[in-house]
DNA sequence: GTGGTCTAGACCACG
DNA sequence: GTGGTCTAGACCACA
């Protein structure tokens, strides 16, 4: 069961980044995804901090970061879960990505791209359905 | 005349990131825009820092950023101008758009959101060639 | 073990060239010719800035190149290390010959120095191997 | 006359450089190359600005740098003249190379090539006696 | 006047 | 502790 779950949370850190972004991200991400599922218990911060080769210190922030989007509750004693609340989840799922298209459509006109310049960009990248 | 370019590149700084990437970034969208023209010369270091009232030093750091970029040319003692060359121009809006839906794409991605679920929310937000 | 690298770095700075520039060139060199070893960690900014009794910011500047360069990469909170890929070392390592051989020979050129005399000066110099 | 000194000393500049420097180098080169001749009269200070199209102090400048080296003379109310003495021309243009060829194998040497590797690059640039 | 380098010292984010 | 950003103010080379 935890060894499951360490599966799925253990990935490449990358040194370009702040690592608690990247712990934060990864975690939002596996949840968004369904990886890994609504009232699972997370690591604590030292195994997750052991398993990632990281600071402990660097875990906990990330840690407080996803209580603070709503994504996990702290129980006493018991540990660090995920949300068992679906909508809670979707709601964090969907404004995350409402942020990244409006900051990411506010940089392409910048850019001087309109919506229909990157719509094509887009289609280009991919467009059988990912 | 120098009113008119001062005013161009009057804006609002933000905290939360660098200043002098603000100021970098700034140039780069007003030039892709043709905000500010090809050859144009910019304000003086000391000129911008007055106006965005931030410290020379923070404009000079961006003004060599961009120099980098092969964006801009410092003429000794006379000043900095955009290039002339307009491939320069192009290359440079091209490679940031570039790299601005790629990273877009990957935290898209990294939700569960599908290439189509993106154009989907892009078209949602303004179909109409903006 | 810092004293052993302190020792490495420690150089005498002139005052008629850049002082960033001059300690980027010491690096550098220092790697290029393996008296610094593939993924060693250079000293913090602050240290190496009292080492040479210059400004922090200074070694920072340096520093900021190396990592342009690629020859370095820096781990936050961690510090400063030279790269790990010897490639890229080579690689910075002949491309900086490659200019030093261009801009020479352009320069004797502009003398009147024709290749075959540059060859017949410097063997004189010590055509022994060195 | 002064027409064809002009057009000898007509040439492209390079922003990237100080402009001083590259007359200066420009009119060494060509007296150490002998396409300028010995004895032959400069155009005056303002004459050489207004065909390089830069301004006169620059050229004022490059002027007493030439002065310094010994390669020009200054007869008042006549203007500037390169020396007579071949020897004087002679010794700079060797000088000149000597010093060049110092800096390089020292900026070689502290890239880790020894006198053997450098022949060996430079033979390869065109060892056909250019 | 211009850009460029350097210093001193502050403050921040990250680990 | 680390690197990174910012400020204030000095000084230099160049045009």
């Amino acid at each position: 069961m935890k060894e499951e779950l360490g599966g799925k949370l253990q990935f490449e850190l990358d040194l370009s980044q702040p690592l608690y972004e990247q712990v934060w991200n990864h975690v939002r991400s596996s949840v968004a995804k369904g990886v890994i599922g609504l009232g699972e218990k997370m690591p604590s911060v030292r195994e997750l901090a052991q398993m990632l080769q990281i600071n402990p210190n660097t875990v906990m922030r990330a840690y407080q970061e996803l209580e603070r989007d709503g994504l996990t509750e702290t129980r006493r004693g018991q540990g660090t879960f995920i949300t068992s609340d679906p909508i809670k989840v979707a709601t964090v799922r969907e404004s995350l990505a409402q942020a990244a298209v409006e900051e990411f459509l506010a940089r392409m006109d910048g850019l001087g791209f309109t919506v229909r310049d990157v719509m094509q960009m887009i289609r280009s990248k991919g467009g059988n359905g990912e």
